[in-house]
DNA sequence: CGACCATTTGATATGGATCAAGCGATGTGG
DNA sequence: CCACATCGCTTGATCCATATCAAATGGTCG
């Protein structure tokens, strides 16, 4: 009755297993109502797990260098990525006491582990750190709006809007470096890898970009593929 | 290059333009750091739009009776609704100062129409208030993310969740009282009206739903329809 | 009753998935 | 330094779920 896609054929991807999780060791002494100095720098290799679906939130994230994906996967296996963080983005806040997601490392990263209760409490305290904390999870779900507005679109359409996304991101003009492969492109934007593929190749045909190699892509013309973002 | 899907043929369904927004008079002696005690109430009818994307977001609402919908339309017509708001639930809630969606009454709708900038400062005076308000964004956020999960996933799948939330959030057991046509459904799970028909029959004849007007659907094996859930 | 609108049902088309093969880069052991 | 496995990506052929186009049905309201 129900075909089972399996979108995810090379499901190599979580090699690493539950890791042991350090305690971070808050910087008490450092005054501060600033949410980013209370935490330690955590260094995460690649493909290991940050934190699992359902597990206690008991900590926030802010990426400093490389790159995170969150993801939840379905019974039959379909993963969906949720977003990816990249350096400066704040990740795993929760009001409730579990993640929704699974966080990754894409790439070997350094990631700021941040204890939730000590912001909680401090939010309790200090209306600018509550409202700075309401500010985060609001600007998380607007992320989140937008990329509901990318699932309904064409192929095409998807794939100009992910390009697009990252080079708003990206610190350089028209140079992407993607950290993430296709198959995570292709989870994210609910695609396969054979879609995205022949739609960059479709994208380079039409002169919108170029692919010097597959993790490097520049965009040739942004009015084009603003056009295609509908 | 591109087709264009105008998924929305029969788009009679904006009739009403803009409307004098009255404004609300506040009970200021009731003191209450409650705060749905700080509007007042409102009458919609059916298809009148209740604010519009990018406009102010001055109030924030509470459905009292009746059925609201939120929406974007693309440049090309395709419409997203993104959520269906039930007696309970409050909506337009926004941390920027523009709202980015629409919001409609789906039928003739009772709303409590709140001054977003007196909840915003009382919030900064109670700590709990400013707790309430980033949960509520925070729930907004996982129903967004749920919303996601259900369109990555195929048309029986998609219907079936939409119908297992509703049911979820109706008073009553099995009997589901849609207020919101099969167009508003479609949009809301990024299929067409024919495909939501379709499924709804087969769902119908695998004896998992009964259909007794278009409008009314009685769940009759809540497993299956979960089983579908993936 | 008749017009209108929402919904259902049928026939056909198509965008993207699936299945399959090839290709280049990277690494590994002999 | 070279076979050769491996992995990520691309390209090709075919299939299928859902969209599109079209018509029939049914409910509602004047």
């Amino acid at each position: 009755m129900l075909t089972q896609p399996m979108t995810n054929r090379s499901s190599s991807r979580q090699p690493a297993g539950r890791f042991t999780r350090p305690v971070p060791s808050v910087n008490r002494h450092t005054a501060s109502n600033s949410i980013e100095l209370m935490g330690a720098p955590m260094p995460f290799t690649r493909n290991t797990e940050i934190y699992g679906e359902n597990e206690p939130s008991e900590y926030l994230y802010k990426v400093i260098s490389g790159t995170v994906r969150t993801y939840k996967v379905l019974n039959d296996g379909r993963r969906q990525i949720g977003a990816f963080y990249l350096p400066g983005d704040i990740f795993g806040l929760e009001v409730g006491d579990a993640h929704t997601f699974s966080a990754e490392a894409i790439i070997d990263s350094k990631i700021l582990v941040i204890k939730r209760s000590s912001v909680v409490s401090l939010a309790a305290r200090e209306s600018d750190v509550a409202r700075q904390l309401w500010r985060m999870t609001a600007s998380e779900l607007q992320r989140v709006q937008d990329h509901i507005m990318l699932l309904i679109k064409t192929a095409q359409e998807r794939v100009a809007g992910f390009l697009l996304e990252m080079a708003a991101r990206a610190p350089a003009g028209n140079e992407i470096d993607l950290p993430m492969s296709r198959q995570d492109i292709a989870d994210y934007l609910g695609l396969t890898i054979e879609t995205v593929s022949r739609t960059l190749t479709q994208l380079e045909h039409s002169a919108a970009i170029a692919v010097p190699t597959s993790r490097r892509i520049v965009l040739r013309n942004r009015g084009a593929l603003s056009r295609l973002n509908a």
